[in-house]
DNA sequence: AAAGATTGAGTTCTCAATCTTC
DNA sequence: GAAGATTGAGAACTCAATCTTT
């Protein structure tokens, strides 16, 4: 264990240092902008969010093309009301549909409507363009297989520490 | 180059291959899952959003500690409608006001005030550990560089197409 | 007319309370 | 009681329209 300044329980700070710091506000940044982008692309070729995307994303990837809400809420890391009032909009406008859910009543499964799984197909191709115009097209090969080690790595970490602390 | 089929004028898709494909799934799990998490850090132990944090951060770190709303827009990629709600509600909150600008009458600058300087010093500590501990202390400090650096490669890329399609 | 900024209406998200089934 | 899910009220965000100064 490191040796840390510990006084009276007040938790010991230890700052970003200068790299790290520019690191952070790099990838906050390029975060911020990328989604801003894409969101834009999908709104004005799609007239869907993100967030529909990423609900039809899920859905149709999932085995049997079903999923139960709580695992959709697992998968998007949405708050569980917000998953709930989404998909009850998604339902208002045709693109997801419930089905029973034989072994637990507690709820349905979710699946995508043939009007949901022709929107994602609709506006798959433009927003995989965006994907890769703006962020593939600028790394390596070496780098793609670079961020999927690293986020997956974090992401890992992320579960890891909140499964500990609620 | 690729062998695409290009029928009548339509767009060719490039579908992102395999690699690709779980790169981008890792790289937007990881985010939802680490703000996520910084969101509940922060919500709970300083009572703050992140986007209360981000505007903050911004303001005190720019020079003279005062940024006019565009600049704040740009440098944080929100809607100019969502940056102006913001502010009125940080202010009804005290945590920043506004200053004449002398030289431009359309717009005033926006300081943080002393309330606003104390709680993002009193956040900061907190935030900073969680951001350690969930995102950096995964990486090694090559990896550290690496993220800067291509962080900020895609961020330009974006900004240059932004700039280029509007 | 363009740039900077705000407003209001409508939509989406959060938080807490609630409900049902396991 | 815990897990899965919903509800409603209030907060936050988006879109379009508007206003003022340059």
């Amino acid at each position: 264990m490191d040796h840390v300044d510990d006084r009276g329980g007040a938790a010991p700070v230890r700052w970003l240092d200068e790299t790290e710091h520019r690191a952070w506000r790099a990838y906050v940044t390029m975060h911020g902008r990328l989604t801003a982008a894409l969101h834009r692309q999908l709104q004005a070729d799609a007239g869907m969010s993100i967030a529909d995307y990423e609900v039809l994303v899920h859905l149709t990837e999932a085995p049997g093309g079903r999923l139960r809400p709580y695992e959709l809420q697992r998968r998007l890391q949405w708050e569980q009301s917000r998953v709930s009032h989404h998909l009850v909009r998604m339902q208002r406008r045709g693109l997801v549909d419930r089905e029973a859910c034989r072994d637990d009543g507690r709820g349905a499964f979710v699946v995508a409507t043939a009007a949901g799984r022709a929107a994602i197909e609709a506006a798959a191709p433009g927003h995989v363009a965006a994907v890769r115009r703006l962020f593939f097209d600028g790394l390596t090969p070496e780098e793609v297989a670079l961020v999927e080690r690293l986020a997956s790595r974090v992401a890992e970490r992320v579960d890891a520490a909140a499964g500990a602390a609620g």
